[in-house]
DNA sequence: CCCTTGCGTTACGGTTTTGTGACGGTTGCG
DNA sequence: CGCAACCGTCACAAAACCGTAACGCAAGGG
């Protein structure tokens, strides 16, 4: 494997330097940021393996950075670690409206924000998975984040792109509502089975006339044709 | 799938009895262990499928148990799940790095406690058993939940498909309707035997002129063609 | 050859599962 | 603050599925 590069941005000096430090002696390469703007365009020019992002930073926020990354192509597939300090914005973060792969809340021990790099290093690199998934006449590119129908794009929510994207990674295998609450929505959803249901059907609304992509498998759940 | 034993280690008895009834539900054969000894000792004796294991216990803590684990080849390669209390954070990590295979922060939804259970499991058990039958004209691929005629798709209910697959992993064995009814309808089953007949012939409908796969055995019950 | 037993076949009512439309709550944005 | 988008839940309708019963045929033993 080669060297890994990691892109740190941090305000506090002190606190940057000491995860450089570590990250050093774990073998990683480390480019660093002050800023939110300059960790948008270090990321876009660098294309680091991971990104240690503050949430809270003068001027650009961690989320708004995060946004920006999610947008560009090259950008898009890179994790993050969000850190924060404050217990309500986790929330938000773990939600993944802006794509963070996980966080760490501060205070954390160097010895933490350490180990999830390398979980989150060990989850993506063994193939983070092809970022363009056909099936028939519907095409989904991961990391645009769109879908197609006949080549033409069509507008999904998160969940419902979170929702057909999983069902086309098991491209013909059947997904029970559980599997796919697992994936999907994630482990603590407290949620009802038949709010799968719903989705599928603005899922298949959506679709148009490749609808019939999505299959029910009546007791069982639900499979992408394959 | 036989059913697979979980050890629960924890002090509180409520607790551990809520974690208890949960995975009992959920089909699972549960053993208990309110202290750190006690669970070792179990655990080496029964060799359970997977552990949730609080990590602090009088005597001997979480991490003591984890240890121990490690260092018997018997015990090693069980899937561990801690149990924390909010703000044991280092703890945490440190309990990944002994070997433990994921954790629940308490205070913990039995849900969340119900599915990490299950994904450990999936990804410790072996394959249940080959996803592809072949017998004759006819196929079955479990994972798709699809049957096959002659590489052409017949559409199964949910219970013809499990009559099918029961005879298919028992190929030219003789399977008696009492075997059926528990294997296809569950042990729970207060029905009567002829309605495996029904569905013997439902199923042979639908084989079309595979339909002699499935063949009588007068005085026993059924067989596929072997 | 006849009788008994077991199985195949058909039909039907009830139950379970899924589709569908609608509603209220939340969030982000102007 | 109002608006729009999105999401989770609910209630009802439709469809699929299932278990049971009844009847007649076939098989096998005496």
């Amino acid at each position: 494997m080669s060297t890994q590069t990691v892109l740190i941005v941090e305000d506090e000096k002190d606190i940057r330097e000491l995860l450089a430090f570590n990250c050093r002696r774990e073998g990683f390469f480390v480019i660093e940021a002050d800023n939110g703007y300059q960790a948008a365009a270090l990321a876009a020019e660098k294309e680091p393996d991971v990104i240690l992002l503050d949430l809270m930073l003068p001027g650009m926020d961690g989320l708004s950075v995060c946004k920006i990354l999610q947008r560009s192509a090259a950008t898009a597939a890179i994790p993050v670690i969000m850190l924060t300090a404050k217990g309500e914005e986790i929330d938000r973060i773990v939600g993944l409206e802006v794509g963070a792969s996980d966080y760490v809340v501060k205070p954390f021990s160097t010895r933490e924000v350490m180990l999830r790099i390398k979980s989150v290093l060990k989850r993506t690199a063994p193939g983070p998975g092809p970022n363009s998934l056909d099936c028939g006449a519907v095409r989904l590119d991961t990391t645009r984040h769109a879908a197609f129908v006949d080549d033409a794009e069509i507008a999904l929510t998160l969940t419902e792109f979170r929702l057909l994207e999983d069902l086309l990674r098991h491209a013909g295998k059947v997904r029970t509502r559980e599997q796919l609450l697992d994936s999907v929505w994630g482990y603590s959803f407290e949620g009802y089975a038949r709010t799968v249901d719903t989705h599928i059907r603005r899922l298949r609304s959506k679709l148009g006339n490749a609808a019939d992509t999505v299959e029910t498998v009546r007791g069982m759940g639900y499979r992408a044709k394959g």
